[in-house]
DNA sequence: CGAAAATTTGACATGACTCAACTGGAGTGG
DNA sequence: CCACTCCAGTTGAGTCATGTCAAATTTTCG
């Protein structure tokens, strides 16, 4: 757990009291491949920081066919952010694609340390401003980029994932099909 | 200037002290339809909060084509976020589409801010959560419906908007063009 | 080895785009 | 008050990117 501690640390200076006090509402849990961390329906209440491993959150649309919003790998943090903050069922659901070792916090330890540590709002602040930005660079180049051209990003920012998850997961993350993810990479073969 | 600050402490109680911190900080301004709180290329320095009038943040892609990133209006804040937490240059574009009044911050005010009223911090970790999570959403949308249902969700959730902004920038929103929401449009109306 | 899962391939279908022409206001100036 | 222009919106023909479905092939792994 110290390895979050010292992860946060990085950004807000934390004292020997305050790393105490976090460190003691934090768990460790491990999880096996295909297992969930959370699921759609059920009211997230945990934010889980992946320590090893590789996590998907996806959701199903009206005809049943899965999504995926978005992977998480070593020190990512994972978790129905929507459900989690506003205490309602799940959008999403949260699953291990490897075996997996996350630290986790419970909403309602982390509400309570955001009063004893206002510190910690501002990490988390940063965070999700980071978070922010980047989800909205998706829709960008989702509006302006061929699938193509967002398939080739896709292998030059996250080269790890794309080495560790199938690719219809690939496919379905950049929102094309399978078979044209398939076509996409024969045409790139033959250049 | 007292309507910024009144919103904020919806959020978070405010001391009369902190009150007039802040309000030192915040400056108002006007501006015409058409010119821009920001451009593209620019460093982002401030943060605007709208008090009257419609802005939209937009950006040419490669081809020169306009792609509308989101739209603001009274009570919303705009900037280019991206560049305002980094210092580099803005992605976005971001104009009014009628004479606007805006309360501003500078980014340097609102980090000094934040170590004088730490409580701040907490405010904007919460609005950023939600704006994080309702980018999520569009992508969502974006990915598992077709451009019909996107445009009649759009008009739910935003009728103000729809009203006061012409269609074709609804149609670069969505990510459609033009004359695909013109046919839309007119397949609705058949109906 | 054999079965299940992942990927590829190909024929065909469709949603959305491009381009060009047209319509219908909303000014603007003579 | 008309003629003119400008801009938003519409319509239609042809095209392209991507989807669907079904089958074949390759990979993974018990």
């Amino acid at each position: 757990m110290e390895v979050l501690v010292d992860h946060i640390a990085k950004t807000i200076s934390l004292t020997e009291e305050e790393r105490s006090q976090l460190m003691s509402k934090l768990t460790n849990r491990r999880y096996l491949k295909g297992q969930y961390i959370g699921q759609e329906g059920d009211i997230t209440r945990i934010l889980s920081f992946i320590r090893k491993g590789t996590v998907r959150t996806f959701y199903l649309d009206a005809s049943g066919s899965e999504h995926i919003i978005s992977f998480g790998i070593e020190n990512w943090w994972v978790g129905d952010l929507g459900s989690l903050i506003e205490q309602k069922p799940a959008d999403y659901n949260v699953q291990c694609l490897e075996d997996t070792e996350v630290i986790q916090i419970s909403n309602e330890d982390l509400q309570s340390l955001y009063i004893t540590i206002p510190k910690l709002e501002r990490f988390f602040r940063i965070l999700i401003e980071r978070a922010y930005v980047s989800t909205q660079k998706r829709i960008v180049r989702k509006q302006s980029l061929p699938a193509k051209e967002r398939y080739i990003l896709f292998l030059e920012h996250y080269p790890e994932i794309a080495s560790r998850v199938p690719q219809y997961m690939i496919a379905s993350y950049l929102g094309i099909t399978k078979e044209f993810l398939s076509q996409i990479r024969s045409q790139i073969a033959r250049t």
